[in-house]
DNA sequence: ATGGTGGGTTCCCCA
């Protein structure tokens, strides 16, 4: 089961780019953040008649996700326990198969102690409390998405310059750990200690044409998913050609 | 120290 994630920065806007690469792709799951869009503007029937079954949780404009998935989803819940009406959209999580599927857009945080950066640190917070609460990690666990915190240098092209900056600080490092302590791993470093590997390339400074970007999507998985896991691979290629997101899709291909 | 581009909305926000 080849299950994938990808940041795709506006569902509306990347559609002829996802339905490319679900045909050349053939994911069974496909995890979708930032679809900045309603449920009712979800372009639903496209990938239903690519064969998927689509559950989605929009906001208008901003965040938003979304799970495609050949087989069906079940036990659907959208949202952190006791979030309001209001609250930003930023979590999808469902029972595929024997797989329990958490599919996160984690919050961006602008800058290292910005008002949205104290928020980032206390939403990643409430995740590790819910995943610590709801998982039993000797099941098949796997978050994905988009967790905006690098874990290491390693994944980082130029450490020296992002050292302590957003995405790259110790707190926000910590914070992911706190998510982990339950009893995930970083499925790709499982598989692969070098570094070099991104999945995000700032649009801004041209990032990818530079080679220079981060890597920021992950899969975080208990023992059980970890072992049916054959491998993880960022694709790449994806973040070329016309009008890309500026995220990389990551596929994790389990038994 | 700042800005760059891209997506979505509305005279600007977010990444």
């Amino acid at each position: 089961m080849k299950i994938a994630t990808w940041n795709v920065n506006s569902v509306r806007a990347r559609l002829p780019r996802v339905v490319d690469w679900i045909e050349s792709r053939q994911p069974d799951v496909l995890c979708l953040q930032e679809i900045k869009c309603l449920d009712e503007q979800f372009p639903r029937e496209v990938f239903e008649d690519l064969g998927y079954r689509v559950a989605t949780f929009g906001q208008k404009t901003y965040n938003g996700v979304a799970i495609l998935s050949k087989q069906n989803i079940e036990d659907v819940f959208r949202g952190l326990p006791g979030e309001t009406q209001d609250a930003h959209k930023r979590v999808i999580g469902a029972q595929i198969g024997d797989t329990l599927l958490l599919n996160l857009y984690v919050v961006n945080g602008e800058r290292v102690g910005s008002d949205k950066y104290a928020f980032k640190m206390q939403w990643m917070q409430r995740v590790a409390d819910f995943v610590r609460e709801r998982y039993d990690m000797k099941e098949k666990v796997v978050l994905c998405g988009d967790f905006n915190v690098t874990f290491d240098d390693r994944d980082v092209y130029d450490p020296e310059a992002w050292r302590e900056k957003i995405l790259c600080s110790t707190e926000e490092r910590k914070a992911l750990a706190k998510i982990q302590e339950a009893g995930l791993t970083d499925a790709f470093r499982h598989f692969n200690q070098e570094g070099g590997h991104y999945t995000w390339w700032d649009f801004r400074t041209r990032g990818f044409e530079r080679g220079q970007g981060l890597r920021i999507d992950h899969f975080l998985m208990s023992q059980a998913a970890l072992a049916a896991t054959k491998g993880i691979e960022i694709d790449k290629r994806a973040r070329g050609g016309e009008k890309p997101s500026d995220h990389a899709p990551v596929v994790a291909d389990l038994e």
